[in-house]
DNA sequence: GCAAAAACGTTGCAGCAACATTACGTTCAA
DNA sequence: TTGAACGTAATGTTGCTGCAACGTTTTTGC
C-alpha cells in the first residue's frame, strides 16, 4: 500500500517508518499540514496516518478539509492521550479510526488493514465484464459503477445468463433455474423477466445485450 | 461482538453467558468439540472462548485443528490449573491467550477485548459516518453526538448493515448474524427488529437509512 | 412468394407473497 | 415485583410476478 503519513515528532516518525517499510508499503512522510495538504491533491495513498500536533496547527485541520472537500481516504488519527474527549473530536471530524500513543506497531498495523479493507468495497464479484459487474455476494448488478436495482427473478435470469456468457442457454435451462422442477408454468413468465431485464440493461447502457436463439433458447453477450 | 463458547461445565457456562451477555456480545454456546467444529463453520465469531476438558476430548485438539486449516479466529484457552507447562501447550497450539480457573470476569473481558483488538479480523473500533458513530467497544449508538439507547438484537442488526455500508446484506445473512444456526426463526422477528431501529434511528435524526431489497434482504445507505 | 402458423416481445393489471407496523404475552434479571 | 427485551401474531401495505391480450418477427407449408 501506498501510505502518508503526518508526523513531525522526528523519533516517532523514524519508528513508524521503521514498520510500515518492512511491510512492504511505500510512505510518503510529511512533517506539517501546509506539506501533506500538497501531497494529498495527487490522491494516491490507500491511507493517511495523521498526528494531532503539529508545527502549523492541529492535524484535525487538515481531516475537516479532506472530509469537507469529499476526500474519503481512510484516516487515522494519533492522539497523545487517550482521552475521551480528544477521541470524540477526531471522530467527529471524520476519521475512520485512533490511536492513543503509546501504541504497539502491530496494533497500528491491525487497524490500518482494518480501515483500508473497509474502504474498498467488499471485493467479491464474481462475474464483471466491460461495465458490467454482478455482485452475487450482495445479489447486486452495477453498470459502469452505479447500482440497477433488479427483481429476484430478474436476477435471477440475469445469473444463469452470464455465468454462461458467449453460450447458447436452453429455455428448460432457465425455466428450471428460475422455478423448480415441480413447479411448472402455463404462461410466457419467462419472457416477461426477460423483456423487463433487456430493458433495465438498455436504460442502464449496458455494453452486454441478451439475444433470442429463436426455438432453442437464450445468449448474452458483450455488443 | 458474536463469540463461541466452548465449556461443557454447566455452572461455568452459565455464569460465563450471563457475564457475556450483560456486555451485550451474542454468545453461541457448544458443550462438545464436535458441535463447536460445525459452529466454526459459519466464520462468524470473533473470538473463542475454549475449554481444554470436553467431553469427547481435549479442547486443544480442535484448536489445532483450526489452525491447520488457517482459520486465525482469536482463541482463548480456560485450563483448570494455571500450570506452566499446561500454559505454553496452549500458546504452541496457536492460543491468543490462557486463562487459569478460577479467574475474575473483568480479567476475561480484558483479555477478551486485548485478543480481538490484536486481530485483523476486528474490523473497527468504531464506525463513524454522518452523524452517526457505533462504538463497537462501549457497544452504544451515537447520533450527532448524543447516545441513543439500543437493544442487544438492534445493535447486532445494525453492525451488521454498518459493516456493510452501501451493499446489500441478504436476509439469511443478518438471521445467522442475529440468532444461532440451530435457533430456527419461525416468525417475523427480525423484521420487527429491523422496525424497530429504522424508528430509532428517525427520531434520532440519523442521516442514513435502511433500505428494504424485497425477497433479498436488507441495505443501509446515506440518505 | 405468400399466407398462416409458430415463436417471441411488450405491457397493463389483478392477486398474492413479502414486508411493515403495532400490540400483547412471556421471560428473565434487577 | 417490576420493567425491559424479545418473540409471536394480527393486521395493514407494497410491489413483484404470473397471466393474458395483443403486437412483432421468423419459420413453415404450399
Amino acid at each position: 500500500m501506498r501510505l502518508l503519513l503526518v508526523e513531525d515528532e522526528v523519533e516517532m516518525a523514524r519508528a513508524l517508518m521503521a514498520v510500515l517499510v518492512q511491510q512492504k508499503h511505500i510512505v510518503d512522510h510529511m512533517t506539517s499540514i501546509e506539506n501533506a495538504r500538497e501531497a494529498l491533491l495527487s490522491n494516491v495513498h490507500d491511507a493517511v496516518i495523521l498526528d494531532r500536533q503539529l508545527p502549523d496547527g492541529d492535524g484535525l485541520a487538515l481531516l475537516r478539509e479532506m472530509r469537507d472537500a469529499g476526500d474519503k481516504t481512510p484516516v487515522i488519527v494519533l492522539t497523545a492521550q487517550n482521552e475521551p474527549g480528544e477521541r470524540v473530536d477526531g471522530l467527529d471530524d471524520g476519521a475512520d479510526d485512533y490511536l492513543g500513543k503509546p501504541f504497539l506497531a502491530d496494533e497500528l498495523m491491525a487497524r490500518l488493514r482494518a480501515v483500508v479493507r473497509r474502504s474498498e468495497s467488499y471485493i467479491s464479484k464474481v462475474f464483471a465484464e466491460g461495465n458490467v459487474e454482478i455482485d452475487l455476494d450482495h445479489q447486486e448488478l452495477k453498470i459502469s459503477g452505479s447500482v440497477v436495482p433488479l427483481t429476484r427473478r430478474e436476477m435471477l435470469v440475469l445469473q444463469i445468463l452470464a455465468r454462461r456468457i458467449g453460450k447458447t442457454v436452453l429455455r428448460a435451462t432457465l425455466e428450471e433455474a428460475v422455478y423448480g422442477y415441480d413447479d411448472e408454468i402455463q404462461s410466457n413468465a419467462l419472457d416477461s423477466h426477460v423483456s423487463r431485464l433487456r430493458r433495465k440493461l438498455a436504460d442502464a447502457g449496458a455494453c452486454m445485450t441478451i439475444h433470442t436463439i429463436r426455438g432453442i433458447g437464450y445468449l448474452m453477450k458483450g455488443t
